[in-house]
DNA sequence: CTAGTTGCAAATCTTTTGCATTATT
DNA sequence: AATAATGCAAAAGATTTGCAACTAG
């Protein structure tokens, strides 16, 4: 993990600091999307310009992805860190769920870029709902 | 179309004013996703402010969507009065473009849900990357 | 009329920029 | 030592709130 982390930062000229290191280890403790807000409170230490700026730098190496979640986006470390999933949002309590890449996803995707000619980098599936417990409760 | 507004907005006991109508009527003729700040430059009769009540008024009422291209959130007239597409946003000319809803995602979406207990309200799919255009010319 | 809607002023929160200081290699 | 990274101050943007004035039903 820290090793792979440690080689996308040499891969885009950025050094190891320990703003960026910090910011790395409570992504992973987490294990999460995490708002800015939340990231910044979590990093009292840090100055929130700095925290802005390693995200954007992070997102640009490939090492965090920003998710959409309801109206807000929040960040979580990219899929060289975590296996390739999306998410769910409840609408009731607002928590969010990960649930693995549907299997003929990628095919369906593929159809769609060839068709139109467009050369996919990214891709994002969010449903927004009501999770299992508050379906119960209602 | 103006017809199914009016409904929309009797069906949430909103009155139907200039104001409201303006907006609606800004997004029927753009037929595209806009930026708050794009929408507020095109409406500048109207306070900002009212323009953000009313479009969280609309989002309620099932009049429009928000939707994520990108880094920011845009709005866009909902599946009442467009069919249901998604997104496609390229990296390099910031351009969005639509297309179709995959005949198979419903189904697909319908398994995961069933799997889960999770009750599906609202999905969103977001594509990232080149389009035509920009991959011909790199 | 009178309840709902809007404008205005201002507060709050989020994100970005410039520059001097400090840490990394 | 040279370059890159950070903190601080401050600007710029985005969004929300309270209240008084106005408008649709």
């Amino acid at each position: 993990m820290e090793q792979t982390f440690y080689e996308l930062l040499k891969k885009h000229r950025l050094s190891n600091t320990q703003g960026r290191k910090t910011v790395f280890r409570l992504l992973l403790a987490e294990n999460r999307a995490l708002s800015m807000s939340e990231l910044i409170k979590k990093a009292p230490s840090m100055d929130r310009v700095t925290v802005y700026r390693i995200i954007g730098q992070f997102e640009n190496a490939g090492i965090v992805n920003r998710v959409q979640l309801g109206w807000k986006y929040k960040i979580e470390l990219s899929d060289a860190f975590r296996t390739h999933h999306h998410h769910m949002t409840c609408i009731t309590c607002g928590k969010t769920y990960d649930f693995e890449e549907p299997e003929n996803l990628d095919a369906i995707l593929n159809t769609i870029a060839v068709n139109v000619h467009f050369t996919i980098q990214h891709h994002s599936l969010e449903l927004r709902g009501q999770c299992k417990n508050c379906t119960t409760q209602a």
